[in-house]
DNA sequence: CCGTAAGGAGTTTTT
DNA sequence: CTCCTTACGG
């Protein structure tokens, strides 16, 4: 997503300089004349796809990735100087609303008279606090009205959340964050910090939140050598703390304020899909890019397409995508775009039914999986004996043992191996406990297989296998499709080996997960052909020759979770927007006219007449060709011969019944 | 104290 | 539907 990073002060412009229009070029050389001396502050405001120049900026990286993984590269190497363990652990969402979950039954929260919120929200609660730099009250008062009345509770909450991390030496995502930004604060490390970095480039700045921008206003205070680039209307990641006011307020932060680039040339869709998609984007409130324009010419409007029902929009799309690929249209040049991951439920469905491959961005992670999370928390526990989730998880596989023998045993390792190196203790005391006698049998091999992580006795990546193996039994075990689950993990073990140590893989592939699903078949081989879907988020940055848009239906787009506010309405108007500047030739918005919707607490599941979406108004359609499918067949009189025909075949039916009785 | 069964409640998007 | 809590038998 944002990325943050560091390009070398000069690199071999020339091939690039000649291809880009003159905005384009103002970017890439802007401060190239005076190499010595970093400029100012730039702000490019690049407009969906307007830029090769992006390309042409990020030539000659040292360092690239998110702000997440430079973050971790940063504090581990920074650790000692800022009291870190450097063998710190990071907890995923999931693990981190695990910990609050731990916490929150310590502190009898979950006991209470009326219905405490449940883990992920108090998560979600504390992670906005954090990202946004706003208090808990005004928090709660804007996001989680539902949830004011706990405000004490939470906020004793959070502090013992806190305090449980730094007691077991482990850091969430926001604290990646948090401490970076705190350690760039601290004078001693901000001159080291900032003196590594010549220049900051800073991509898709639209999603970055205050958290983010404070690190960026660390690095470069003066505004020399960073250079932000964003598309305020494309601007999706308000629910994570992200706000557009970051790319709004940029050039004043600086004085001189910071130069301003902004690049309206678009190079990927054809002008009847950038209208439209200019039409849609038109009525938000606030904005600052100027319309987008393309001398692509086209006669194909975007098709607004009305279809009965999930079924029928699941044919419809089915149908296109094989005639598009009848027409030499690969499969992987086209793509199915809708809101929130179990839109696509219908289509999966078809899909598999049809025998056409897909793979599936966002939604349910590959790491979500129960088994992948249970093989990781082994290592994670081996990483870090102190992460306190992992081996709540870990000890708990084995069969008679529940979340009281699981806590008893933990506070035996924090209290005999304490926090002094429990590699060389935790042995004996697993070894010492007294399991349960269900649990008796799978003991031995256990405290095994934790001496040897421990240990380091089995070298990188055997240490995956062996910890597979003594998964196993567990796994076939509680799991009745534990094959599915096996070949993951087998898949995994692959992965692993490409990772030079343990540390190397946990980290990596917590703070840059595979993303892609498919159906039971397995992720498609590399040079295979097969059909793209994905949700709008995850399908920023991209682009297809043909897109599909599922679900554009109000109560869908938008989402009726998110019309609460002005705000949110004009996030949902954006995420339409990047959903269809996604297409370079062929557009289609499906529009099913009745709407499953699922488990309603009070109704039970029935269907819901909707309407179009309310982004694309009235005024708007001629911009769209806006069809029924399928077409209704044009009524016409029957000729002669098939009124014989009929006639014919009445008298036969009529003859069998007759003979019927014969 | 574990594991299972039964019932109630909440449901988007992601680093 | 899935997650979570509670009640109960082993």
């Amino acid at each position: 997503m944002s990325t943050v990073a560091e390009f070398a002060p000069s690199f071999d412009t020339a091939a690039w300089l000649a291809k880009l229009n003159a905005a384009q070029r103002e970017a890439v050389e802007y401060g190239t004349d005076t190499p010595d001396a970093p400029p100012g502050a730039l702000l490019v405001i690049a407009g969906a796809t307007t830029v090769g120049a992006r390309a042409a900026l990020a030539q000659g990286l040292t360092w690239a990735g998110t702000f997440h993984s430079v973050g971790a590269r940063l504090l581990r190497e920074y650790a000692d100087l800022i009291g870190l363990a450097p063998a710190f652990t990071i907890n995923d969402r999931e693990d981190s609303a695990d910990l609050m979950n731990l916490v929150r039954h310590e502190l009898g929260l979950s006991a209470k008279e009326r219905r405490f919120p449940a883990k992920g929200t108090c998560f979600a609660i504390y992670s906005r606090v954090v990202n946004t730099g706003a208090s808990l009250g005004q928090v709660l008062e804007r996001a989680f009205p539902w949830c004011r009345e706990w405000e004490e509770d939470l906020r004793r909450l959070f502090a013992a959340y806190v305090d449980a991390k730094q007691k077991q030496s482990v850091l969430d995502y926001d604290d990646l964050l948090l401490y970076w930004s705190h350690m760039a604060a601290e004078p001693a490390i901000a001159a080291d910090l900032s003196a590594r970095f010549d220049h900051v480039l800073v991509d898709e700045y639209q999603d970055t939140n205050r958290l983010q921008a404070s690190i960026l206003f660390a690095l470069k205070p003066d505004g020399r050598g960073l250079t932000v680039v964003g598309d305020d209307a494309q601007s999706i990641y308000s629910f994570r703390g992200a706000t557009v006011r970051n790319i709004l307020d940029f050039p004043a932060q600086f004085e001189p304020p910071a130069r301003q680039v902004t690049l309206e040339r678009n190079y990927r869709s054809t002008e009847p899909i950038l209208a439209a998609s200019n039409a849609v984007i038109e009525l938000a409130s606030e904005r600052y890019t100027k319309n987008l324009w393309t001398d692509k010419a086209s006669a194909q409007r975007p098709r607004l397409v009305t279809v009965a029902d999930d079924a029928a929009q699941a044919r419809y799309v089915v149908e296109q995508v094989l005639e598009a690929r009848e027409q030499g249209v690969k499969l992987k040049s086209q793509a199915v775009l809708f809101r929130a991951a179990h839109h696509s439920a219908a289509l999966e469905i078809e899909l598999t039914r049809r025998n056409i491959p897909f793979v599936k961005f966002g939604g349910l992670k590959f790491l979500d999986s129960i088994h992948v999370k249970d093989v990781l928390a082994v290592l994670r526990w081996a990483e870090n004996p102190r992460d306190r989730v992992a081996g709540f998880r870990v000890v708990q596989l084995l069969p008679g043992v529940g979340p009281a023998t699981a806590a008893k045993l933990l506070d035996d390792i924090v209290a005999r191996a304490g926090g002094g190196d429990p590699v060389a203790t935790a042995g004996g005391v697993l070894a010492a406990f007294a399991a349960p006698a269900r649990a008796r049998e799978d003991w031995h091999p256990f405290v095994r297989l934790m001496s040897s992580v421990y240990g380091r006795q089995t070298p990188w990546p055997a240490e995956f296998e062996m910890v597979r193996r003594w998964y196993e039994p567990h796994l076939e075990r509680n799991h009745d499709d534990a094959a599915i689950r096996h070949a993951d993990l087998l898949q995994m073990e692959s992965i692993a080996g490409t990772y030079a140590s343990r540390e190397r893989f946990l980290t990596e592939l917590t703070l840059d997960p595979p993303d892609a699903t498919s159906d039971e078949s397995g992720v498609p081989l590399i040079d295979e052909d097969y059909l793209i879907l994905s949700t709008i988020h995850s399908a920023k940055g991209q682009e297809w020759r043909n897109v599909f848009v599922l679900n554009g239906v109000d109560g869908c787009i938008p989402s009726d979770l998110g019309t609460g506010s002005d705000e949110e309405i004009d996030e949902e108007r954006r995420l339409l927007y990047v959903a269809m500047t996604r297409a370079k030739e062929d557009l289609h918005i499906v529009v099913p006219q009745r709407f499953y919707v699922h488990n309603q607490t009070h109704l039970g599941d029935r269907h819901v007449w909707a309407s179009r979406t309310r982004f694309i108004a009235t005024p708007m359609l001629p911009l769209f060709d806006a069809y029924a499918w399928p077409r209704v067949p044009v009524a016409s009189a029957p000729s002669a011969a098939g009124l014989a025909a009929a006639a014919q075949a009445k008298i036969e039916i009529a003859a069998k019944l007759r003979k019927m009785w014969d």
